[in-house]
DNA sequence: CGCGCCTTTGAGAGAGTTCAACTAACGTGG
DNA sequence: CCACGTTAGTTGAACTCTCTCAAAGGCGCG
């Protein structure tokens, strides 16, 4: 069941488990990890990971690639919740209920490691860390919602633009990616769907960043050309940390 | 050290009960969690339970009276992320750093539980349903904080205070109260403060549902006079249950 | 290679904010 | 227990940031 298209591949050698789930782990309980994770096929863009009312089976850690998760209402509305990237995990809100409450689609090209939710719970109760790990993970997105909760009630666009791409920045930095240039794998609506703008006022607000030289935009490359002049325009969290967030 | 300040109050006897920890808890579990509980002081209004910063060691449920909490950036502006009954637990965003990330607040006079959170792990190494019950009570904050992204990027004003009265009610009513008529603990400006509005807005809006007669306005004392009307001009969310949430 | 989606840019409109003034309720100390 | 200072709430008028509507160009996917 675990060599289930694994295509050999392990946390051990995988270059987001210090972002992942392994973190904090010893060697024999990231075995133990290990066994019960499968792997699955690659999602093409646009491809549903997850979809709202679906029965809750297991969690999803994203491998490569990018998603984004999102809610909708009755009549449609949709509002995006998170970017996941490489090491995040996606389907903490399908818990309570063990229903997904919300839907996941694929950004491009995109792998995921499966977490099969009652093997995980069993292999926890053997290992305290993982349980841990796990509510750390949970913990983390409360935080990273009601920051989100601050940028969108609190924010004037301009501040909301420049924190997304600030983050995105550091993200993409903490996955060996590069911090001052890469391409935005969302389209523009896309990130005003998740900062309560428009499209319009992204593609504004874009333009406007570059014509200020604080960032260079071609397309989907962005090329951040003063980092401290973003940060400083952004206002900042009052708890911070100098490495580990 | 179980007794102090006990109170001889317990779980057994604690009227929220069914909305608390002990959910679906078996007699002998219900006993052990009972016995780690430590039953704090009365909080009078203004009390801070806890400050961002500080070290986390115990998460709270709420006993009685009402809490908000908040997040601060470096400039002082705060953001409301949420607002505490009965039966709620306080302190999830805390676990993944060990330190608190936001403030709570008692907005009157109320008293709190203790959940000292070392002997809570040892406790749900013994009892998986206990553990279970805390992932069940991050999860749903999870979900609620979506649903608040959904209400402050893409609703009108009037549509997140109409949903903001209405889940108070249902609150109200899930805890054994009227769900047409209560008191609000907060203030206007906490009102908009949480839903990105500012307090000349909600107190306009507030003067125009009683206009409507939609609602009765007392100062603090809320009578919805047309409980239908409120949730037909609010949108609904896709995913709904009969009669658990 | 063509059609659809994404993006950009402009002009006008509107929902909610800001500023201001006033009243009401509260609680604190004399 | 009253007086006073402070905080909470209401209402009006002007403003502004962002949205909406519109139109055109460009990229990319099939």
């Amino acid at each position: 069941m675990a060599d289930h298209q694994s295509l050999s591949i392990h946390c051990q050698s995988c270059s987001f488990s210090h972002l992942c789930l392994p973190v904090s782990l010893k060697k024999s309980e990231l075995e133990s990890l290990d066994d019960i994770i499968e792997r699955k096929k690659p999602l093409h863009k646009h491809d549903k990971l997850v979809s709202a009312g679906q029965p809750f089976n297991t969690l999803y850690a994203v491998r490569s690639g990018s998603f984004k998760s999102y809610i909708s209402d009755k009549d449609g509305v949709e509002q995006i919740t998170g970017f996941h990237f490489p090491g995040d995990i996606i389907g903490f809100d399908a818990l309570k209920d063990q229903v997904h409450q919300s839907y996941s689609k694929a950004l491009e090209t995109a792998m995921v490691c499966e977490l099969p939710y009652d093997t995980l719970e069993v292999v926890s109760e053997r290992y305290p860390a993982l349980r841990k790990q796990i509510m750390k993970f949970m913990s983390a997105e409360i935080k990273h919602d009601h920051e989100l909760m601050m940028l969108l009630s609190k924010r004037s666009a301009e501040e909301r633009l420049l924190h997304f791409i600030s983050h995105l920045s550091q993200r993409f930095d903490e996955r060996g990616y590069s911090a001052r240039q890469f391409n935005l794998s969302m389209t523009r609506n896309e990130i005003g769907n998740y900062l309560g703008l428009t499209v319009e006022t992204i593609s504004r607000l874009l333009t406007r960043f570059q014509k200020e030289d604080l960032i260079k935009v071609d397309g989907k490359l962005i090329t951040i050309l003063d980092l401290d002049g973003v940060k400083q325009r952004m206002p900042e969290s009052e708890i911070s940390y100098t490495a580990l967030g």
